[in-house]
DNA sequence: GAATATTTTTAGAGAAGCCTAAAAATATTT
DNA sequence: AAATATTTTTAGGCTTCTCTAAAAATATTC
Protein backbone atom coordinates (compact mmCIF):
# COMPACT_ATOMS: atom_id res chain seq x y z
CA UNK A 1 0.00 0.00 0.00
CA UNK A 2 1.52 3.34 -0.81
CA UNK A 3 1.44 6.21 0.92
CA UNK A 4 0.16 9.74 0.13
CA UNK A 5 3.66 10.90 -0.64
CA UNK A 6 5.12 8.36 -2.37
CA UNK A 7 1.68 7.98 -4.93
CA UNK A 8 2.82 11.83 -5.94
CA UNK A 9 6.24 11.10 -6.81
CA UNK A 10 5.51 8.87 -9.08
CA UNK A 11 2.67 10.58 -10.52
CA UNK A 12 5.44 14.06 -10.64
CA UNK A 13 7.86 11.53 -12.42
CA UNK A 14 5.31 10.81 -14.69
CA UNK A 15 4.31 13.76 -15.69
CA UNK A 16 7.89 15.30 -15.78
CA UNK A 17 9.09 11.82 -17.95
CA UNK A 18 6.45 12.53 -20.89
CA UNK A 19 8.08 15.48 -21.76
CA UNK A 20 11.68 14.19 -22.41
CA UNK A 21 12.58 10.95 -22.92
CA UNK A 22 15.54 11.22 -20.61
CA UNK A 23 15.86 10.12 -16.88
CA UNK A 24 14.10 12.87 -14.40
CA UNK A 25 15.75 14.63 -12.69
CA UNK A 26 15.94 15.33 -8.63
CA UNK A 27 15.47 19.09 -8.68
CA UNK A 28 12.98 19.23 -11.36
CA UNK A 29 10.93 16.28 -9.10
CA UNK A 30 11.39 18.61 -6.01
CA UNK A 31 10.25 21.68 -8.19
CA UNK A 32 7.37 20.07 -9.15
CA UNK A 33 6.21 19.02 -5.67
CA UNK A 34 7.73 21.65 -4.14
CA UNK A 35 9.63 20.28 -1.87
CA UNK A 36 13.42 19.86 -1.60
CA UNK A 37 15.87 17.45 -3.82
CA UNK A 38 17.33 16.43 -0.64
CA UNK A 39 13.50 14.73 0.54
CA UNK A 40 13.49 14.02 -3.39
CA UNK A 41 16.39 11.91 -2.79
CA UNK A 42 14.88 9.71 -0.19
CA UNK A 43 11.99 9.07 -1.76
CA UNK A 44 13.85 7.43 -5.00
CA UNK A 45 15.62 5.17 -2.87
CA UNK A 46 12.18 3.82 -1.42
CA UNK A 47 10.71 3.99 -4.61
CA UNK A 48 13.20 2.06 -6.16
CA UNK A 49 13.56 -0.58 -3.54
CA UNK A 50 9.74 -0.81 -4.28
CA UNK A 51 10.44 -1.75 -7.90
CA UNK A 52 8.37 1.11 -9.59
CA UNK A 53 11.68 3.18 -10.66
CA UNK A 54 14.91 2.37 -12.22
CA UNK A 55 17.32 4.73 -10.47
CA UNK A 56 20.94 4.98 -10.49
CA UNK A 57 22.69 7.87 -8.18
CA UNK A 58 23.13 10.92 -9.92
CA UNK A 59 21.42 9.85 -13.46
CA UNK A 60 17.83 10.78 -12.76
CA UNK A 61 15.26 8.14 -12.27
CA UNK A 62 12.41 6.68 -15.22
CA UNK A 63 9.47 4.52 -14.21
CA UNK A 64 9.14 0.85 -14.29
CA UNK A 65 6.31 -0.56 -15.92
CA UNK A 66 4.92 -1.42 -12.78
CA UNK A 67 5.80 2.19 -11.81
CA UNK A 68 4.16 3.79 -14.71
CA UNK A 69 0.78 1.56 -14.47
CA UNK A 70 0.27 3.28 -10.53
CA UNK A 71 1.04 6.53 -11.94
CA UNK A 72 -1.76 6.04 -14.74
CA UNK A 73 -3.99 4.44 -11.96
CA UNK A 74 -3.82 7.77 -9.88
CA UNK A 75 -4.34 9.73 -12.96
CA UNK A 76 -7.10 8.34 -13.87
CA UNK A 77 -8.77 8.65 -10.52
CA UNK A 78 -7.99 12.65 -10.62
CA UNK A 79 -9.30 12.79 -13.77
CA UNK A 80 -12.49 11.01 -13.23
CA UNK A 81 -12.85 12.96 -9.88
CA UNK A 82 -12.44 16.47 -11.89
CA UNK A 83 -15.37 15.25 -14.29
CA UNK A 84 -17.11 14.06 -11.25
CA UNK A 85 -16.91 17.73 -10.09
CA UNK A 86 -17.58 19.78 -12.63
CA UNK A 87 -20.43 17.92 -14.66
CA UNK A 88 -22.36 17.04 -11.22
CA UNK A 89 -21.26 19.23 -8.87
CA UNK A 90 -21.30 22.25 -10.44
CA UNK A 91 -17.95 23.13 -10.20
CA UNK A 92 -15.74 25.26 -12.37
CA UNK A 93 -12.62 23.72 -14.73
CA UNK A 94 -10.80 26.26 -12.79
CA UNK A 95 -11.18 24.82 -9.64
CA UNK A 96 -11.28 21.37 -9.61
CA UNK A 97 -7.62 20.51 -9.91
CA UNK A 98 -6.38 20.95 -6.02
CA UNK A 99 -9.20 19.21 -4.77
CA UNK A 100 -8.83 16.01 -7.27
CA UNK A 101 -5.31 16.11 -5.85
CA UNK A 102 -6.83 14.84 -2.33
CA UNK A 103 -9.56 12.65 -4.18
CA UNK A 104 -7.01 10.55 -6.22
CA UNK A 105 -6.11 9.48 -2.89
CA UNK A 106 -8.93 7.15 -2.03
CA UNK A 107 -8.22 4.04 -1.99
CA UNK A 108 -10.80 1.66 -3.60
CA UNK A 109 -11.09 0.06 -7.18
CA UNK A 110 -14.75 0.00 -7.28
CA UNK A 111 -15.13 2.82 -5.99
CA UNK A 112 -13.38 4.42 -9.13
CA UNK A 113 -14.99 2.09 -11.42
CA UNK A 114 -18.34 2.41 -10.13
CA UNK A 115 -17.61 6.57 -10.77
CA UNK A 116 -16.68 6.00 -14.00
CA UNK A 117 -19.55 4.06 -14.96
CA UNK A 118 -21.61 6.59 -13.28
CA UNK A 119 -20.22 9.75 -15.19
CA UNK A 120 -20.73 7.94 -18.57
CA UNK A 121 -17.16 6.14 -19.14
CA UNK A 122 -15.57 9.70 -20.21
CA UNK A 123 -12.81 9.98 -22.52
CA UNK A 124 -11.61 13.26 -21.56
CA UNK A 125 -11.36 15.64 -18.02
CA UNK A 126 -12.66 18.97 -17.87
CA UNK A 127 -9.18 19.95 -19.54
CA UNK A 128 -9.03 18.06 -22.48
CA UNK A 129 -6.59 15.36 -21.36
CA UNK A 130 -7.52 11.91 -21.95
CA UNK A 131 -8.40 9.40 -18.63
CA UNK A 132 -6.61 6.29 -19.02
CA UNK A 133 -8.39 2.96 -18.70
CA UNK A 134 -8.11 0.34 -15.71
CA UNK A 135 -5.43 -1.48 -17.73
CA UNK A 136 -3.39 1.52 -17.64
CA UNK A 137 -3.94 2.40 -21.62
CA UNK A 138 -4.12 6.31 -22.37
CA UNK A 139 -4.75 7.33 -25.65
CA UNK A 140 -2.38 10.43 -26.51
CA UNK A 141 -3.88 12.89 -28.87
CA UNK A 142 -1.70 15.09 -30.85
CA UNK A 143 -1.98 18.07 -29.34
CA UNK A 144 -0.07 21.62 -30.62
CA UNK A 145 0.62 24.39 -29.05
CA UNK A 146 -1.37 27.56 -30.28
CA UNK A 147 2.12 29.09 -29.87
CA UNK A 148 3.55 27.11 -32.92
CA UNK A 149 0.55 27.60 -34.97
CA UNK A 150 1.33 29.54 -37.96
CA UNK A 151 -1.10 32.69 -39.89
CA UNK A 152 -3.81 30.52 -41.58
CA UNK A 153 -3.28 27.56 -39.76
CA UNK A 154 -6.78 26.60 -37.33
CA UNK A 155 -7.72 24.12 -34.48
CA UNK A 156 -10.17 23.33 -31.67
CA UNK A 157 -8.91 23.82 -28.53
CA UNK A 158 -8.60 20.68 -26.52
CA UNK A 159 -6.37 21.51 -23.47
CA UNK A 160 -4.13 23.27 -21.36
CA UNK A 161 -0.47 23.01 -20.42
CA UNK A 162 -0.67 25.44 -17.33
CA UNK A 163 -3.62 24.20 -15.45
CA UNK A 164 -2.96 26.71 -12.35
CA UNK A 165 -6.66 28.03 -11.52
CA UNK A 166 -5.36 31.76 -12.51
CA UNK A 167 -4.57 30.77 -16.12
CA UNK A 168 -8.08 28.55 -16.33
CA UNK A 169 -9.64 32.00 -14.68
CA UNK A 170 -8.05 34.40 -17.81
CA UNK A 171 -9.46 31.89 -20.65
CA UNK A 172 -12.66 31.78 -18.55
CA UNK A 173 -12.50 35.30 -18.87
CA UNK A 174 -12.18 35.52 -22.34
CA UNK A 175 -14.25 32.89 -23.16
CA UNK A 176 -11.88 30.39 -24.61
CA UNK A 177 -13.36 27.42 -23.84
CA UNK A 178 -13.27 23.43 -24.58
CA UNK A 179 -13.81 22.62 -27.92
CA UNK A 180 -13.53 26.52 -29.09
CA UNK A 181 -12.17 26.63 -32.55
CA UNK A 182 -9.32 28.91 -32.98
CA UNK A 183 -7.67 30.30 -36.57
CA UNK A 184 -4.61 32.59 -36.76
CA UNK A 185 -5.20 35.48 -38.06
CA UNK A 186 -2.04 37.71 -37.58
CA UNK A 187 1.07 37.38 -35.51
CA UNK A 188 2.93 40.84 -34.63
CA UNK A 189 6.35 41.13 -35.27
CA UNK A 190 7.25 43.52 -32.68
CA UNK A 191 5.97 41.12 -29.60
CA UNK A 192 4.84 38.05 -31.11
CA UNK A 193 1.29 38.63 -29.72
CA UNK A 194 -1.15 36.65 -31.57
CA UNK A 195 -4.56 37.59 -33.60
CA UNK A 196 -6.70 34.80 -33.39
CA UNK A 197 -10.35 34.25 -34.52
CA UNK A 198 -12.57 33.33 -31.87
CA UNK A 199 -16.58 32.74 -32.03
CA UNK A 200 -16.79 34.79 -34.97
CA UNK A 201 -14.94 37.56 -32.97
CA UNK A 202 -11.24 39.01 -32.68
CA UNK A 203 -9.04 38.55 -29.97
CA UNK A 204 -5.42 39.02 -29.41
CA UNK A 205 -3.69 37.24 -26.42
CA UNK A 206 0.43 36.84 -25.73
CA UNK A 207 2.70 34.50 -26.24
CA UNK A 208 3.09 33.12 -22.83
CA UNK A 209 -0.69 32.23 -23.25
CA UNK A 210 -0.39 31.07 -26.33
CA UNK A 211 2.46 28.59 -25.25
CA UNK A 212 0.11 27.23 -22.70
CA UNK A 213 -2.76 26.45 -24.89
CA UNK A 214 -2.95 22.90 -26.73
CA UNK A 215 -5.44 22.40 -30.18
CA UNK A 216 -5.43 19.69 -32.54
CA UNK A 217 -5.17 20.83 -36.20
CA UNK A 218 -8.22 20.89 -38.19
CA UNK B 1 -6.18 22.44 9.66
CA UNK B 2 -6.35 19.33 12.04
CA UNK B 3 -4.91 16.06 10.98
CA UNK B 4 -6.45 12.85 9.46
CA UNK B 5 -5.35 11.27 13.05
CA UNK B 6 -6.93 14.38 15.19
CA UNK B 7 -9.96 14.57 13.44
CA UNK B 8 -10.52 10.65 14.09
CA UNK B 9 -10.03 11.20 17.64
CA UNK B 10 -12.84 14.35 18.26
CA UNK B 11 -15.00 11.37 16.05
CA UNK B 12 -14.34 9.11 18.35
CA UNK B 13 -14.48 11.21 21.32
CA UNK B 14 -18.12 12.17 20.10
CA UNK B 15 -19.65 8.42 19.51
CA UNK B 16 -18.45 7.37 22.61
CA UNK B 17 -19.69 10.55 24.66
CA UNK B 18 -23.59 10.14 23.18
CA UNK B 19 -23.32 6.91 25.38
CA UNK B 20 -23.03 8.21 28.33
CA UNK B 21 -22.61 11.75 30.24
CA UNK B 22 -19.55 11.48 31.87
CA UNK B 23 -16.14 11.94 30.57
CA UNK B 24 -14.59 9.55 27.65
CA UNK B 25 -12.10 7.22 29.30
CA UNK B 26 -8.63 7.00 27.13
CA UNK B 27 -9.28 3.19 27.46
CA UNK B 28 -11.56 3.75 25.26
CA UNK B 29 -10.73 5.67 22.82
CA UNK B 30 -7.83 3.41 22.29
CA UNK B 31 -10.10 0.49 21.66
CA UNK B 32 -12.13 2.21 19.37
CA UNK B 33 -9.16 3.92 17.28
CA UNK B 34 -7.53 0.61 17.52
CA UNK B 35 -4.51 2.87 19.00
CA UNK B 36 -2.53 2.21 21.95
CA UNK B 37 -3.77 4.46 25.45
CA UNK B 38 -0.34 6.67 25.11
CA UNK B 39 -1.03 7.59 21.58
CA UNK B 40 -4.20 8.57 22.90
CA UNK B 41 -2.46 11.00 25.79
CA UNK B 42 -0.34 12.34 23.77
CA UNK B 43 -3.33 13.63 21.35
CA UNK B 44 -5.71 14.70 23.87
CA UNK B 45 -2.99 17.23 25.74
CA UNK B 46 -2.96 18.62 21.60
CA UNK B 47 -6.73 18.80 22.01
CA UNK B 48 -6.69 20.31 24.85
CA UNK B 49 -4.47 22.96 23.44
CA UNK B 50 -6.43 23.32 20.55
CA UNK B 51 -9.37 24.02 22.87
CA UNK B 52 -11.09 21.21 21.14
CA UNK B 53 -12.06 19.38 24.35
CA UNK B 54 -11.87 20.12 27.86
CA UNK B 55 -9.51 17.47 29.20
CA UNK B 56 -7.89 16.96 33.02
CA UNK B 57 -5.66 14.49 33.80
CA UNK B 58 -7.17 11.14 34.55
CA UNK B 59 -10.45 12.88 34.17
CA UNK B 60 -11.32 11.80 30.65
CA UNK B 61 -12.35 13.91 28.15
CA UNK B 62 -14.67 15.72 26.28
CA UNK B 63 -15.77 17.90 23.26
CA UNK B 64 -15.78 21.90 23.93
CA UNK B 65 -18.64 23.41 21.62
CA UNK B 66 -16.26 23.89 18.53
CA UNK B 67 -14.91 20.31 19.44
CA UNK B 68 -18.62 18.68 19.11
CA UNK B 69 -19.02 21.53 15.92
CA UNK B 70 -16.20 19.75 14.47
CA UNK B 71 -16.46 15.90 15.28
CA UNK B 72 -20.40 16.83 13.32
CA UNK B 73 -18.93 18.44 10.48
CA UNK B 74 -17.01 15.26 10.11
CA UNK B 75 -19.90 13.19 10.50
CA UNK B 76 -21.81 15.01 8.13
CA UNK B 77 -19.42 14.79 5.74
CA UNK B 78 -18.80 10.52 6.13
CA UNK B 79 -22.29 10.03 6.09
CA UNK B 80 -22.97 12.36 3.27
CA UNK B 81 -20.45 10.12 1.10
CA UNK B 82 -22.23 6.84 1.91
CA UNK B 83 -25.32 8.00 1.10
CA UNK B 84 -23.51 9.01 -2.67
CA UNK B 85 -21.89 5.71 -2.63
CA UNK B 86 -25.10 3.76 -1.84
CA UNK B 87 -27.66 5.86 -4.38
CA UNK B 88 -25.40 6.56 -7.40
CA UNK B 89 -22.21 4.03 -7.07
CA UNK B 90 -24.63 1.08 -6.37
CA UNK B 91 -22.64 0.28 -3.09
CA UNK B 92 -24.15 -2.00 -0.55
CA UNK B 93 -24.77 -0.41 2.30
CA UNK B 94 -22.72 -3.01 4.38
CA UNK B 95 -19.42 -2.26 2.51
CA UNK B 96 -19.65 1.79 2.52
CA UNK B 97 -18.61 2.41 6.32
CA UNK B 98 -14.39 1.92 5.17
CA UNK B 99 -14.54 3.60 2.26
CA UNK B 100 -16.85 6.64 3.68
CA UNK B 101 -13.34 6.61 6.77
CA UNK B 102 -11.51 7.97 3.91
CA UNK B 103 -13.47 10.46 2.36
CA UNK B 104 -14.51 12.21 5.44
CA UNK B 105 -11.00 13.76 5.58
CA UNK B 106 -11.49 15.27 1.97
CA UNK B 107 -11.03 19.28 2.96
CA UNK B 108 -13.85 21.13 0.89
CA UNK B 109 -17.02 22.89 2.43
CA UNK B 110 -17.95 23.33 -1.25
CA UNK B 111 -17.52 19.58 -2.24
CA UNK B 112 -19.64 18.61 0.70
CA UNK B 113 -22.29 21.53 0.22
CA UNK B 114 -22.80 20.69 -3.35
CA UNK B 115 -22.65 16.58 -2.95
CA UNK B 116 -25.67 17.40 -0.19
CA UNK B 117 -27.77 19.14 -3.04
CA UNK B 118 -26.68 16.70 -5.60
CA UNK B 119 -27.90 14.11 -3.28
CA UNK B 120 -31.20 16.07 -2.84
CA UNK B 121 -31.00 16.90 0.83
CA UNK B 122 -31.05 13.53 2.29
CA UNK B 123 -31.70 13.80 6.02
CA UNK B 124 -30.40 9.72 7.26
CA UNK B 125 -27.46 7.98 5.80
CA UNK B 126 -27.97 4.28 4.68
CA UNK B 127 -28.05 2.73 7.99
CA UNK B 128 -30.59 5.10 9.13
CA UNK B 129 -28.65 7.48 11.35
CA UNK B 130 -29.24 10.99 11.08
CA UNK B 131 -26.80 13.49 8.82
CA UNK B 132 -25.96 16.71 10.45
CA UNK B 133 -26.70 20.25 8.74
CA UNK B 134 -23.64 22.59 8.27
CA UNK B 135 -24.37 24.30 11.00
CA UNK B 136 -24.02 21.18 13.25
CA UNK B 137 -27.32 20.19 14.32
CA UNK B 138 -28.75 16.33 14.31
CA UNK B 139 -31.72 15.58 14.82
CA UNK B 140 -31.79 12.29 17.07
CA UNK B 141 -34.94 10.14 16.52
CA UNK B 142 -35.64 7.98 19.63
CA UNK B 143 -34.60 4.99 18.88
CA UNK B 144 -34.90 1.82 21.50
CA UNK B 145 -32.82 -1.44 20.78
CA UNK B 146 -35.09 -4.26 19.36
CA UNK B 147 -33.49 -6.24 22.58
CA UNK B 148 -35.06 -4.13 24.98
CA UNK B 149 -38.71 -4.21 23.58
CA UNK B 150 -41.95 -6.66 25.03
CA UNK B 151 -43.79 -9.23 23.42
CA UNK B 152 -46.26 -7.49 21.16
CA UNK B 153 -44.64 -4.21 20.88
CA UNK B 154 -43.97 -3.55 17.51
CA UNK B 155 -41.05 -0.98 15.28
CA UNK B 156 -39.62 0.02 12.66
CA UNK B 157 -36.12 -0.81 12.04
CA UNK B 158 -34.36 2.46 11.51
CA UNK B 159 -30.25 1.82 12.67
CA UNK B 160 -28.11 -0.74 13.53
CA UNK B 161 -25.46 0.13 16.70
CA UNK B 162 -22.93 -2.12 15.00
CA UNK B 163 -21.94 -1.43 11.74
CA UNK B 164 -19.16 -4.00 10.80
CA UNK B 165 -19.87 -5.09 7.57
CA UNK B 166 -20.22 -8.67 9.04
CA UNK B 167 -23.45 -7.76 11.07
CA UNK B 168 -24.80 -5.82 7.98
CA UNK B 169 -24.47 -8.39 5.71
CA UNK B 170 -26.09 -11.23 8.63
CA UNK B 171 -29.15 -8.52 8.36
CA UNK B 172 -28.92 -8.78 4.29
CA UNK B 173 -28.80 -12.52 4.07
CA UNK B 174 -32.16 -12.46 6.78
CA UNK B 175 -33.69 -9.67 4.87
CA UNK B 176 -33.85 -7.80 7.54
CA UNK B 177 -33.93 -4.06 5.94
CA UNK B 178 -33.80 -0.39 7.02
CA UNK B 179 -37.51 0.20 7.29
CA UNK B 180 -38.61 -3.15 7.70
CA UNK B 181 -41.51 -3.95 10.32
CA UNK B 182 -41.10 -5.62 13.28
CA UNK B 183 -43.15 -7.21 15.86
CA UNK B 184 -41.80 -8.98 18.75
CA UNK B 185 -43.81 -12.60 18.95
CA UNK B 186 -41.95 -14.50 21.73
CA UNK B 187 -39.20 -14.30 23.65
CA UNK B 188 -37.56 -17.63 24.32
CA UNK B 189 -36.89 -18.50 28.36
CA UNK B 190 -34.05 -20.45 27.83
CA UNK B 191 -31.20 -18.10 25.71
CA UNK B 192 -33.57 -15.22 25.53
CA UNK B 193 -33.64 -15.49 21.44
CA UNK B 194 -36.07 -13.72 20.06
CA UNK B 195 -38.88 -14.54 17.71
CA UNK B 196 -39.94 -11.79 15.71
CA UNK B 197 -42.50 -11.57 12.58
CA UNK B 198 -41.23 -9.67 9.58
CA UNK B 199 -42.82 -9.18 6.09
CA UNK B 200 -45.46 -11.34 7.40
CA UNK B 201 -42.86 -14.72 8.04
CA UNK B 202 -41.56 -15.25 11.34
CA UNK B 203 -37.51 -15.25 12.36
CA UNK B 204 -35.53 -16.12 15.04
CA UNK B 205 -32.79 -14.03 15.78
CA UNK B 206 -30.07 -14.01 19.28
CA UNK B 207 -29.79 -11.71 21.72
CA UNK B 208 -26.53 -10.11 20.59
CA UNK B 209 -28.54 -9.65 16.93
CA UNK B 210 -31.58 -8.35 18.83
CA UNK B 211 -29.18 -5.66 20.99
CA UNK B 212 -27.48 -3.87 17.78
CA UNK B 213 -31.18 -3.49 15.94
CA UNK B 214 -32.72 -0.21 16.54
CA UNK B 215 -36.21 0.63 16.01
CA UNK B 216 -39.10 3.34 16.48
CA UNK B 217 -41.61 2.26 18.30
CA UNK B 218 -44.81 2.02 16.51
C1' DG C 1 -8.61 1.09 55.21
C1' DA C 2 -4.84 -1.68 53.46
C1' DA C 3 -3.71 -4.52 49.61
C1' DT C 4 -4.45 -5.42 44.97
C1' DA C 5 -5.90 -4.41 40.35
C1' DT C 6 -6.76 -1.31 36.74
C1' DT C 7 -6.25 2.82 34.27
C1' DT C 8 -3.59 6.54 32.75
C1' DT C 9 0.48 9.02 32.17
C1' DT C 10 5.47 9.65 31.47
C1' DA C 11 9.77 8.28 29.36
C1' DG C 12 12.13 6.94 25.62
C1' DA C 13 12.50 5.13 21.04
C1' DG C 14 11.24 4.07 16.01
C1' DA C 15 9.30 5.11 11.22
C1' DA C 16 7.90 8.53 7.76
C1' DG C 17 8.48 12.73 5.75
C1' DC C 18 10.41 16.97 5.83
C1' DC C 19 14.30 20.34 6.40
C1' DT C 20 19.43 22.81 6.29
C1' DA C 21 24.32 22.45 5.70
C1' DA C 22 28.06 20.27 3.78
C1' DA C 23 30.27 16.83 0.78
C1' DA C 24 30.50 14.39 -3.59
C1' DA C 25 29.58 13.90 -8.34
C1' DT C 26 28.62 15.76 -12.72
C1' DA C 27 28.35 19.72 -16.17
C1' DT C 28 29.85 23.87 -18.01
C1' DT C 29 33.04 27.47 -18.97
C1' DT C 30 37.13 29.33 -20.34
C1' DA D 1 41.94 20.09 -19.26
C1' DA D 2 41.62 23.05 -15.30
C1' DA D 3 38.58 26.02 -12.89
C1' DT D 4 34.04 27.06 -11.78
C1' DA D 5 29.20 26.22 -11.35
C1' DT D 6 25.42 23.22 -10.72
C1' DT D 7 23.19 19.19 -9.29
C1' DT D 8 22.67 15.49 -6.27
C1' DT D 9 23.61 12.97 -2.30
C1' DT D 10 24.88 12.29 2.56
C1' DA D 11 24.65 13.61 7.32
C1' DG D 12 22.13 14.95 10.94
C1' DG D 13 18.10 17.04 12.99
C1' DC D 14 12.99 18.21 13.60
C1' DT D 15 7.88 16.95 13.80
C1' DT D 16 3.99 13.79 13.88
C1' DC D 17 2.25 9.64 15.10
C1' DT D 18 3.05 5.42 16.72
C1' DC D 19 4.79 1.94 20.05
C1' DT D 20 6.65 -0.71 24.69
C1' DA D 21 7.99 -0.47 29.42
C1' DA D 22 7.68 1.56 33.67
C1' DA D 23 5.83 4.94 36.97
C1' DA D 24 1.89 7.36 38.95
C1' DA D 25 -2.82 7.89 39.94
C1' DT D 26 -7.28 6.04 40.69
C1' DA D 27 -10.60 2.06 41.61
C1' DT D 28 -11.76 -2.15 43.56
C1' DT D 29 -11.52 -5.91 46.65
C1' DC D 30 -11.05 -8.07 50.89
Amino acid sequence: MLSYTEENHLKAIFHLSTDQKKGVSTNAIAKNLKTKPPSVSDMLKKLSDKELVTYKKYQGVLLTNEGKKTALNIIRKHRLWEVFLVDKLNFNWSEVHELAEQLEHIKSKKLIDELDRFLGYPKKDPHGDPIPTTAGFIKYTTKVLLSDLKVGEEGTFVGVKDSSSTFLKFLDKRKIALGSNIKIHHIEDFDNSIQIGLNKSNVTISVKSASNIYLTKK
